[in-house]
DNA sequence: CTGTTAGCGCGTTCAG
DNA sequence: CTGAACGCGCTAACAG
């Protein structure tokens, strides 16, 4: 805590206290000469005004919560570098929260979030069920909730996302155009739009193409903690030529399993995958992938709380879209 | 904000603010009958006490800062998995602050969280120059600042590392039993006793081996923000069989690099390098690489200052030192 | 231009 | 067992 407050600072200056508040916030109302002499024995004396106190005041935290899944994530750590980029030009403070994907800590997080201390929320949603009850909840409040990547449709909210569908489209398409004729997919819970919507883009691909859908060929690896066992029964038995997955870690285990089974990529599978581990293009041979515009979509989030902070109570839904990028990778292409 | 406070609930119950407020802390002084009425009414209106106004009260925030470089870097990522762990344990809650390396930016941040913002700090160094002064000054205040990864040895305060001498010594030693002759190095900058300590491992272990310590072979990354051309001249002009990089976003570079160039990972160049990448043995080829215990180092340095926060004062000065794990790579091995 | 006063929401003596 | 009253550090009317 800081050791000198306002009220040392005015009896050292002889001073009032709000003559001292004053001269740091509205530079008029106070002569030129007191304001310089507050300012530097300010300096002096280290004075750092005790921002709770002032927030009790003025109802503001200077703050903003971002709730995700998890940070072990590539995608998660460049939003919040988009996050705390904007933030930190704002003067505001970020803290985090880490679910780890686990919907009762997500619901009891948002719920104690309410107290005050933060202005604003940015969340994105833990892979359990529906959502859209627990969150119209806090609609009711008065704290600006966005919601960013893993967004839940059902809920009437500002939602950032990226284009999950048609990047699903066009990656599961580069399979195709290589040549892959069975080709697998990879997805977290059926629950979240992010899912059903890469789980689409993959299914229209298919479709235009010419080639079956067939449901065996989609893994869901929400549901149980040991992904790998599923993937090995899927590659195993079924044996695709081509593999889509929908989320980086399910392709990264992916890689795992294949060599256990002595599986080569991308001679015997084609892979490509949502990733933004850093240059995935270079480290992962044979691997296309759809990079996230993660860094962007946390931007995005920011600003728009920023916004509706400024604007309180002009909450226009609106969702807004931004545009993956498809890596291809010469090797699987051929 | 939280909409309904103490002195609401107080009066929808016909109770005094002050038995309300006791019903929630003191369990006893409170008959258990009117206690239950309270929780119950609290529960229907969702009452959450005002985190700032009680902190206000009772000068604690709950809150502890985590002052990082970046956050891109798995590293980081890890203990930041590792702090919140623990900090949500104890229910206290994070914030994140990143100094994107600039020493100016870290100094502001630690200055301004001398006003009671937050109860602890969680500190590591950017790779400026050095930073012992500027701790000083913090160490005379009361908030308990913890240091880790990125320590200053100059500043008397409580430091969480790895084994980064040994570590590196046996990363390098792992290189010379591959059969490399004339080994690089790759480090940031020399003002950072991690720097100096792997290299100071690198150094021994060529001693050890009787290979002569060259110093064209080191390479400083962090003064331009151009490495690749100097990683780029390195390899042309030198020609090392052997690389060890100190930091996993130089080993990331110079695999960029030898693709460029075409130099073959391991043929031409065996590789090894301190990471945090997830499945980085599995990922990269030819790769073997030191893991730092980073969601373990997060741990302990969160603990570290909980324990520091109960037993305000006894501020003694201790360095702990988890050992790092060196994952050898076939392929780099003969 | 400066000072007085009254809270922000809560915790905490101290009476009763 | 309960309530009245004060103060945490600061802001924001309102006076002067």
């Amino acid at each position: 805590m800081s050791t000198v407050n306002l009220k040392q600072l005015a009896k050292e200056l002889n001073l009032s206290v709000s003559t001292v508040s004053k001269a740091f916030k509205n530079s008029y109302d106070i002569s030129e000469a007191t304001r310089e002499r507050i300012l530097t024995r300010a300096k002096q004396l280290n004075y750092q005004p005790n921002p709770y106190a002032a927030g009790l005041r003025t109802q503001r935290s200077q703050t903003i919560a971002v709730v995700i899944p998890e940070i072990a994530n590539n995608f998660f750590v460049q939003a919040i570098n988009g996050i705390e980029t904007v933030a930190q030009g704002m003067g505001y403070h970020v803290m985090i929260y880490l679910t780890h994907e686990d919907q009762s800590k997500e619901q009891a997080f948002l719920q104690h979030l309410q107290n005050g201390r933060v202005d604003a929320i940015l969340l994105s949603l833990s892979s359990g069920k529906d959502h859209a009850q627990q969150l119209k909840e806090l609609q009711k409040r008065d704290i600006p909730i966005v919601l960013f990547d893993r967004i839940d449709t059902q809920v009437d909210a500002i939602k950032i996302q990226t284009d999950n569908i048609e990047s699903s489209y066009k990656a599961t398409t580069h399979l195709i155009e290589a040549g892959c004729k069975k080709i697998a997919h990879l997805t977290l819970s059926e629950k979240l739009a992010i899912s059903n919507d890469r789980l689409e883009g993959y299914k229209r691909a298919l479709k235009d193409a010419g080639l079956k859908f067939k449901k065996e060929l989609v893994v869901d690896c929400s549901l149980t903690k040991n992904n790998e066992d599923q993937i090995v029964q899927l590659l195993q038995k079924l044996r695709p030529d081509g593999l889509f997955s929908g989320f980086e870690k399910l392709a990264l285990q992916t890689y795992q399993v294949c060599e256990k089974l002595n599986v080569n990529i991308p001679n015997d599978l084609k892979l490509i995958s949502f990733s933004n581990l850093p240059i995935a293009e270079l480290l992962n041979p044979g691997l296309s992938v759809v990079v996230q515009p993660a860094f962007e979509i946390g931007k995005v989030a920011a600003e728009m709380i920023f916004e509706l902070l400024k604007i309180k109570g002009s909450n226009r839904i609106k969702t807004i879209t931004i545009p993956s990028h498809l890596i291809k990778r010469k090797s699987t292409g051929n």
